[in-house]
DNA sequence: TGTACATCAGTGAACGCGCGTTCACTGATGTAC
DNA sequence: TGTACATCAGTGAACGCGCGTTCACTGATGTAC
């Protein structure tokens, strides 16, 4: 029976992770209190330091819960399609995943790929969790490069971005081009930008149903890539 | 004479204004306040209604402020290229005008492109500044598309979508076939979606030189588009 | 098995700070006769 | 030109609310002998 206070403790920090969600959904990463924690627990506000050092830790564990929650979304995404070879699928399912948790979880994907909060300065330990998902679109790179596969267009890389993407591959062990890296960020990046300008309400009176959008410009994406 | 009352008055909104951009600049949208501007400003905090309604109004001032500075930056970017005909060019020297200005003016960019600011509801009066910028890429498109000259992936978009973008542009009066829009509409996702990873810090030991990297992949997104 | 001591969850008060907004007021500027 | 009245910028106090964090404390749970 040993554990009367253990369990007790992880059921409450259970209670606080759970609050903690529902405050960022309620009213953002900025407006997240300790002290309205605190009280939905029903406890008074300095209590909340037995199980949380602050409120900027708070807001890390929050930070590396999402990266991984969109990373293991990503990674399912992409393990559900059963033809290894069809990349352009794969890119497309991983895309259509992450823009579907963006928007069941709006204020995590706020969190980690919105507006950073301020005076919030991210640790180390929100590195490793970031790159999760950006691993699986990587992995798409290099399986098309080792392929053959080539995007429609080479983009006329200047000296200095070459140098850093080879260095970069380099010193992370990825063996893709500087030209396909280059092009990959940009569609990450474009990927990101079609569900944020969506979810910030850019797209109002423009588009009336974005999945449908979404899915046919990432589908391009692909091909553009080199990825069918 | 008439009005050391009136020429005070300007003044001091002028005063508001600098102050507000520069609030904006050290706590974000979020924490912009009305008290501290009126402290900044010398006076008591109950003052500053005399000039403004609400945070809320001023936050709108902001914004339609910001959509209309990057719109300008835009056109002026455009209008910059003597050869009209080269939109591969403006494409570029737009981008990177918006993307400059996104550097230089961070936290407007914040304001307008990144989360919303929790609690405020943009009123109508921020839906015509914002298509400024916007603006200027459509014309780009309509001019190619004008010329013949066709996207390299034509988007194999779904009956909902054509249906959409065909009804926004006979309600907008714009002449750009779905197909170019769809890709147009992303193209702009992209853009800001790499200002945003830049900006955001997702690029951080990836890419070090980052307007060497944008400037490629937009001359790339510009070929892409059927600009060249 | 029982007792003495250590651990630790939760309390309650406090510090020092912030915010938006309202309201009755003073005193200077502007205007109409 | 001078006076009476209206306008309006700015004051000061207040309402009612929020926050993170510290600290001495009580009382229950766990542990070693």
């Amino acid at each position: 029976m040993a554990g009367i206070r253990e369990r007790a403790r992880a059921e409450t920090m259970g209670e606080i992770h759970r609050l903690a969600h529902a405050q960022l959904a309620e009213v953002g990463a900025a407006g997240l209190s300790l002290r309205a924690i605190a009280r939905d627990l029903g406890m008074v506000s300095s209590a909340i330091y037995r199980y949380v050092p602050s409120r900027d830790d708070l807001l890390t564990m929050l930070i590396v819960e999402a990266f991984d929650d969109v990373g293991v979304v990503a990674e399912r995404a992409d393990a559900g399609i059963a033809d290894r070879a069809d990349l352009a699928a794969r890119w497309s399912a991983v895309a259509r995943a992450v823009r579907e948790w963006a928007l069941t979880h709006q204020p995590q994907f706020e969190l980690v790929y919105g507006t950073p909060v301020r005076g919030y300065v991210a640790p180390p330990d929100t590195i490793a969790p970031a790159t999760r998902s950006t691993a699986v679109l990587i992995q798409l790179l290099v399986e098309a490069e080792a392929q053959g596969r080539r995007p429609l267009v080479g983009p006329a890389l200047p000296a200095v971005t070459t140098v850093e993407l080879t260095a970069l591959a380099e010193r992370t062990g990825i063996t893709v081009s500087p030209a396909l890296f280059a092009l990959g960020i940009a569609a990450w990046g474009q990927m990101l930008g079609c569900i944020s300008i969506e979810l910030f309400g850019h797209l109002h009176n423009v588009i009336d149903t974005p999945s449908a959008w979404f899915d046919a410009v990432m589908a391009t994406a692909a091909v553009t890539l080199g990825l069918t």
